[in-house]
DNA sequence: AAAAAAC
């Protein structure tokens, strides 16, 4: 088997390999390094989880190793989507270059152009950016890029559906053709990136790597179909579905991510997860930057259990270790499941992958199982499983004390009335087991059940109320998604109560779904 | 329909 020590990489690079205690080079490494090596363009075909990052990284150091760059004509350029991609990145670099002397710069936006000026105003040998902090810069005039050597673009298709192209044309521009080496990464090769490659690379070798998470034998997937009791009380009782399905998973359960189709709602699920006392925290878009890295972190570290996140998080993160990934909401594009879910199981360990599916999302499920050839199996709604006894006497989910209406804006009022499926999910949050989970959660549940349903009803309204001063966007969106369901395909087969009936379409086989 | 990325 071909060993790092077999591939012609610096001296120096090799120690750093050793330190890091690798030996044994993935196959697109194993493939990808030595025509690098060569000065040959790449086209690789293959998603993060695969050693991507480094099979890029570590021929670009070795052939930077000579050589020095000059004032704001940096030597080489790695483009990245999304900001926290670029970072780790940069951190490859960091390891993989430590017994070297390689300046380099990250170009990212949501931080001061200060600090990477100073940098490009030096001269660096890697450039590691996202496209609109690295044009900003050019168009200020502090970058020269003709003296780019190796340019990286990485994670072409997530570019493409970031609108990125024509920023990642621009810039190929800026560079010369004659001297310039191009690595270009990307996990699908869809037209557009078909001709962005035939357009900027010159007889490439082509690397494609099994596509790991598309069926992947080391990822248990399930889906669990779930229609709320009422509409309106939907956001709730998928909350509560989430919390019943990460303690049924127990200790095997070690971090999960956790992921929502809305920014919005990633702030809500982790609001609600840490009020019943879950380790969690969001990260998307609209959080500061240094928050973001700061949650990434103790993610990584493991002092945070459950990211809860956006697509942002999808793909290309490196994160060891994740034991599960729960898709909160079904995404849309059905690419994303595919980047979702590959966020565990990796690197052949076993991973964990459960959806909750709501009748407007069946369409999006087809879609994926379309995409990954599979029926993803269904599995049974922990909450339909608490016995009519325990139903009878379970609490409501609500009785909010005055310190934790304050926070009811998270949501959770809107599933306060009694009725069969609320106190069957509160039987289920105050089983011995859960309690374990989540304290907080169990606290709730005991001094819930007196909570009389008039005083539940009050307090929806004025928590309604607050949620219209704050955000009035989103319950103009939800009670648009009412009227949508209700002139909707839902006619006729709506299905009725949770407990004893089956969704008709559970009943029909794949095919028939598909068809019918 | 939403998320991400530039100020």
């Amino acid at each position: 088997m071909t060993k790092f020590s077999d591939l012609n990489l610096n001296p120096k690079v090799l120690k750093a390999i050793n330190e890091a205690g690798y030996e044994t080079p993935t196959p697109i490494q194993a493939e990808a390094i030595p025509p690098a090596l060569e000065g040959r363009d790449v086209l690789g075909i293959a998603q993060t989880g695969t050693g991507k990052t480094a099979s890029f990284t570590l021929p670009m150091i070795t052939l930077l190793a000579r050589g020095r760059a000059r004032a704001r004509m940096p030597r080489s350029l790695v483009l990245c989507p999304t900001r926290e991609l670029a970072a780790q990145v940069a951190e490859n670099f960091d390891t993989y270059a430590k017994h070297l002397k390689l300046t380099k710069a990250l170009l990212i936006g949501g931080v001061s152009f200060k600090e990477q000026d100073v940098a490009i105003d030096r001269g660096v040998d890697v450039l590691i950016a996202t496209p609109g902090r690295l044009l900003d810069h050019f168009e200020r005039g502090k970058l020269i890029l003709s003296d780019v050597k190796v340019m990286v673009v990485d994670e072409a298709d997530r570019m493409l559906d970031m609108g990125f192209i024509p920023d990642i044309e621009r810039i190929f521009g800026m560079t010369n053709p004659l001297t310039r080496q191009t690595l270009f990464f990307s996990a699908t090769m869809a037209p557009e990136i078909e001709r962005i490659t035939n357009t900027f690379l010159s007889a490439p070798a082509r690397i494609e790597v099994a596509r790991q998470a598309t069926t992947s034998e080391t990822i248990t997937q399930g889906v669990v179909m779930f229609k709320a009791s009422r509409r309106d009380r939907e956001a709730s009782e998928k909350r509560k579905l989430l919390r019943t399905l990460i303690d049924k998973e127990g200790d095997k359960c070690t971090n999960a991510i956790i992921f929502c189709n809305r920014k919005m709602d990633v702030d809500v699920v982790a609001k609600s997860l840490k009020k019943y006392g879950y380790n969690a925290s969001p990260i998307h878009g609209d959080l500061e930057q240094s928050h973001r890295m700061k949650t990434l972190d103790s993610f990584r570290d493991g002092s945070l259990r459950f990211l809860v996140a956006s697509d942002v998080a999808a793909r290309g993160l490196d994160v060891p270790n994740v034991s599960h990934v729960f898709n909160f909401d079904v995404p849309s594009h059905a690419e994303d499941y595919v980047h979702r879910i590959g966020r565990t199981g990796r690197a052949g360990r076993d991973g964990t992958a459960m959806m909750i599916c709501v009748p407007k999302d069946e369409k999006n499920l087809a879609d994926i199982e379309r995409l990954v050839q599979n029926e993803i199996p269904r599995l049974e709604n922990p909450l339909k499983t608490a016995k009519p006894a325990e139903v009878a006497d379970g609490g409501e989910e609500k009785k909010y004390t005055g310190r934790t209406r304050r926070s009811s804006k998270s949501g959770e009022t809107r599933s306060k009335t009694s009725d069969k499926v609320a106190a069957a999910t509160d039987t289920q949050a105050a089983t011995p087991e859960t309690n374990v989970q989540a304290p907080a959660a169990a606290a709730d549940t005991q001094t819930k059940s007196k909570t009389d349903s008039r005083q539940n009803k009050s307090d929806d309204r004025r928590a309604n109320s607050n949620d219209n001063r704050g955000k009035s966007g989103d319950n103009r969106s939800s009670s648009r998604s009412n009227n949508r369901s209700r002139g909707g395909r839902d006619n006729g087969k709506t299905v009725v109560g949770l407990g004893d009936h089956l969704p008709s379409f559970i009943a029909l086989s794949f095919e028939e779904r598909r068809a019918g």
